[in-house]
RNA sequence: GGGCGCAUAGCUCAGUGGGAGAGCACCUGCCUUACAAGCAGGGGGUCGCAGGUUCGAAACCUGCUGCGCCCA
């Protein structure tokens, strides 16, 4: 074994035995309880970010963890199509060769995505088997693949026969550079810096004018009414006049509405029902017309007059000018106003009215909202379920559509004589209520309408197939938390419609890894860590390691010393197994059963009384999710419990000359190693298996071959030994205590020493007693004798209190008691003069009675502090010189 | 406008009614045959601010300040 953990050719070895041997594959006769993981796909144009590897962490160590405990585990994974960023891509790509999308027809154009996808698509997946994932990859599934389309179209036929999906002109989110619609949830908002125009509009048949006050005066021209607060004492005389709306001359009447706040702007509110949402509203209340003057290109429509062709972003400019120039344009003020944008391209998003397909998702909803509310979906962190059950009873229609050529096509088909709307899975020959030619729709689904179906899409869905009867409904879904609404809401929604029961029990929402300085890691920004450069700077165990530590309940910025802390981890435990494999006997390992563990001696009996708790904890804490204390608890053992002191202990029994008790310690450390690898397995999976691949009751097939099929310990419990506990903390603490005294006293590491014990409660000196050849190791002290409790020992030592114990190192003869007592004598006279100068500051009622009272506090406590610093060094002097420490002024 | 979250050591974070902690960084000494990605020793905090509850508050309650996120 090498002196340094080298972990690549390790993970590439063993990812591909796992591979090989499908260890990940799941089979569904498996009589085992099954657990199920369904991958939240990802994009199919994707590549590995952060939180995609802090997700697929968890989801592995659940994996991995559940496996160990023997359940049949399966691990869904795939990818989604991506319907706006593959067709961007791909439109790319085609860019490259001169070429719009149109020039190759909607059919070419596809069959150009599929090549797409054969030749990059399976980035993300390889990516997967990088970070040790094990997922079924022999199923994987893509939302394109033929079966999910005939999942998809029957969803969609099923919803629109009972009535939840329809197809009207509605105001939706139009994004200009996709061309397409968007659903509310992929609109981001975000404030910018504009300006709020007030513009006057004459009142018909009158010298008065009314002012309204607008962020977009370029809809100005599709306004069809001015709406003012009926409460409002300053316009009620004009309600019920017309307006006269400039630049275009159209006389729209002047109406009262709720809506409208009178504290906002002037009080009076153009209303355009074709370019604003709660515009659109007010239209329907009142019988308004919708004046579209902006088109779906983005340009500006017969209807704008003569602004005609100009982009909407021109028309401002020019409208605003044209107000100036007839004297309607009063004044613009600075004004800060959220704005939406295209969560795919960035591109601002103009609400227009369009002939869309939308589901109305009320009836869903309920049964979605009853399955959180009594806690057959409960979230991690439970604050999540509320954030869910919030949204659900808010629900509003999901515009489904979408003007893409890559994606679910929309099963409907349209009679080019009646219109009649047929909806079906297979295309209709003919009309059929008036026997006319049949034309397909156009349009293609949101790809959030085929991800809604994955937990039982993936499983064979429509078919009721063995799988899906196995595996569904799966056991727990890890995602983040931007995604709640988008996917987890629909996917319970569809999983009870469809399935009759909810899509999974559990839903983990993890924490958001934000970049260094706090803001979201973002390729735009340039913020983003790349997690396949943390694995191959610091290997795959260390980044996993890394990112469980830092995956708490909150949001946390990203710091590469906690994946150092995996690397350094992961160096520790490849050495501690070093000594261990090249020390112990290997036929401690081979005999029948494996090791035999023989509690001989305290820091054994300590040691795997340890192992009994830790185990217990980290089961507890895999299971409730909470992945930073796992790997925490594992950490602090492996490190500062096995390493810093069980293997120390070991060490001198190891390279006995007696070869039973090398026998006995082998044993020990072979099981001992064999428990702590498989424990830490779930989070570490490549230099877990490769040291256990090492452990000679393995290679002697005394265990399964791979540790991923290994059962995770459960100690025996008569393991548990408070008392044994107790004694090693008091041997710890001595040992530091010597380690620390001989420090401060100079006595350099070849200086025989001896120490007294006394026990204040029985049995605490025990593994002190009990290790005497230990104490000398590590502390460099003989033990001579164990005190009755009060007796004092003659000469100078130097005491150290350990909980039940006390130890006096004596320092007859070793120290310069001179120089001891010179260093005493100045350090006393250190927190003397401190003393002196905080009781001076106090002794003076003009600084007591006028300095602030948080500065006299500072100077009372520094007198205390300085006191009792003078009494132990005083305490110090009497054990160590002998006699009492005199100060200067002070009475002999 | 409504809601949620956060504020603890120089940095990144645990801790949720009784001892203020970890990793990194810092200081001192060590290449001691598992490990310098290490070992031993050490310094460092008014737990955002102000009130309250309690025998006792970093933790529970109220308000404030600052930062972040979501929804409208």
């Amino acid at each position: 074994m090498a002196a340094r953990y080298a972990p690549h050719e390790v993970e590439e070895r063993l990812m591909q035995g796992w591979l090989a041997r499908h260890a990940f594959r799941a089979s569904s006769d498996d009589p085992r309880p099954s657990y199920v993981i369904s991958i939240p796909p990802p994009n199919v144009t994707g590549s590995l970010h952060m939180g995609h590897a802090l997700n697929d962490t968890i989801q592995d160590i659940l994996t991995r963890y559940h496996h160990l405990r023997g359940y049949n585990t399966l691990w869904v994974v795939g990818t989604d199509h991506a319907g706006i960023a593959t067709q961007n891509k791909v439109e790319g790509q085609l860019a490259g060769e001169g070429l719009r999308k149109e020039d190759l027809g909607r059919e070419e154009f596809e069959k150009r995505v599929w090549k797409w996808r054969d030749q990059y698509g399976s980035t993300i997946i390889h990516q997967l088997k990088r970070l040790g994932c094990a997922c079924d990859y022999e199923s994987e599934r893509f939302t394109m693949d033929d079966g999910y389309r005939e999942a998809v179209a029957k969803v969609f036929v099923d919803l629109y026969k009972k009535g939840d999906i329809y197809r009207d002109v509605y105001l939706v989110n139009w994004c200009t550079r996709c061309g397409s619609a968007i659903s509310d949830l992929e609109v981001e908002h975000e404030d910018r810096a504009s300006f709020l125009y007030h513009v006057k509009y004459p009142v018909a048949g009158s010298d008065l004018f009314l002012t309204v006050a607008t962020t977009r005066p370029e809809t100005i021209l599709g306004d069809t009414a001015v709406a003012v607060n009926p409460k409002d004492p300053r316009y009620g005389q004009l309600v019920g006049k017309f307006a006269v709306v400039p630049l275009i001359g159209r006389e729209v009447p002047i109406i009262a509405d709720e809506h409208v706040d009178i504290g906002f702007g002037t009080g009076a509110l153009k209303i355009t029902p074709a370019h604003d949402p709660d515009d659109f509203e007010i239209g329907i209340r009142h019988g308004l017309p919708s004046i579209s003057v902006i088109g779906l290109d983005g340009i500006m429509t017969t209807d704008a007059g003569e602004f005609v062709g100009m982009t909407a972003a021109d028309a401002r400019e020019a409208v605003i000018k044209r107000l100036e120039e007839d004297g309607l344009f009063v004044k613009a003020e600075d004004y800060k106003h959220a704005v939406g944008t295209c969560y795919r391209c960035g591109t601002t998003i103009e609400p227009l009215l369009s002939l869309q397909w939308f589901m109305d998702m009320k009836r869903l909803a309920e049964p979605a909202i009853k399955a959180v509310e009594d806690g057959r979906v409960k979230f991690f962190p439970e604050r999540w379920g509320d954030v869910y059950l919030e949204w659900m009873r808010g629900i509003r229609p999901w515009c489904v559509s979408r003007q893409l050529w890559w994606g679910h096509r929309i099963p409907a088909y349209f009679c080019d004589q009646c219109d009649h709307i047929m909806v079906a899975t297979t295309a209709p020959e003919k009309c059929d209520k008036c026997g006319g030619s049949a034309r397909a729709e156009e349009d293609v689904l949101d790809t959030w309408f085929s991800s809604q179906l994955w937990p039982f899409a993936t499983l064979g869905w429509p078919e009721q197939t063995d799988r899906l009867k196995a595996f569904y409904p799966t056991t727990v879904l890890s995602t983040a938390r931007d995604i709640i609404y988008l996917w987890v809401a629909r996917m319970i929604m569809m999983g009870l419609e469809f399935m009759g029961d909810v899509p999974f029990r559990d839903v983990i929402i993890h924490p958001t890894v934000l970049a260094a300085d706090g803001r979201r890691m973002s390729k735009s920004l340039g913020t983003g860590v790349d997690p396949l450069e943390l694995i191959a700077d610091y290997g795959t165990d260390a980044t996993r390691f890394g990112l469980a530590y830092m995956s708490s309940a909150q949001d946390v910025r990203f710091s590469s010393e906690r994946i150092e802390m995996g690397r350094n981890f992961a160096n520790k435990i490849w050495n501690a197994s070093r000594l261990i494999l090249q020390g112990a006997d290997p036929a401690a390992g081979q005999a029948a059963g494996g090791p035999k563990v023989e509690l001989a001696t305290p820091a054994d009996r300590w040691i795997f009384s340890r192992l009994a708790a830790v185990s217990a904890e980290s089961a507890s804490l895999y299971e409730s999710y909470q992945f930073d204390d796992v790997a925490r608890a594992l950490y602090r053992f492996v490190w500062n419990e096995v390493c810093d002191w069980y293997l120390e202990i070991a060490k001198a029994r190891l390279y006995s000359e007696d070869p039973a008790e090398r026998l006995q310690v082998s044993g020990n450390l072979l099981a001992l190693l064999e428990s702590v690898m498989v424990m830490l397995h779930p989070v570490m999976p490549f230099i877990t298996e490769e040291i256990y691949s090492f452990l000679p009751q393995v290679q002697a097939g005394l265990r399964p071959a791979s540790i991923f099929d290994a059962a995770y310990p459960d100690a025996p419990a008569e393991w548990a030994d408070a008392a044994a506990e107790a004694a090693m903390e008091a041997f710890t603490a001595v040992v530091a205590g010597l380690r620390s005294a001989r420090e401060e006293l100079g006595l350099a590491r070849d200086v025989a020493c001896t120490v007294r014990l006394m026990e204040s409660a029985p049995g605490a000196a025990a593994a002190l007693v009990g290790l005497p050849g230990s104490v000398r190791q590590l502390a460099g002290c003989e033990i001579v004798e164990v005190l009755a409790e009060g007796q004092q020992p003659a000469g100078r030592f130097a005491s150290i209190a350990g909980p039940g114990v006390k130890a006096m190192l004596d320092l007859e003869g070793l120290v310069d008691v001179e120089r001891e007592a010179e260093r005493l004598i100045s350090k006393a006279k250190k927190a003397q003069a401190e003393a002196a100068k905080a009781g001076g500051k106090l002794n003076n009622q003009g600084f007591v009675a006028k300095a602030p009272e948080a500065v006299v506090a500072e100077e009372r406590a520094r007198l205390a502090a300085a006191e009792a610093a003078l009494e132990e060094v005083r305490r110090h002097y009497e054990e160590r010189v002998g006699g009492r420490l005199v100060l200067p002024g002070e009475e002999r």
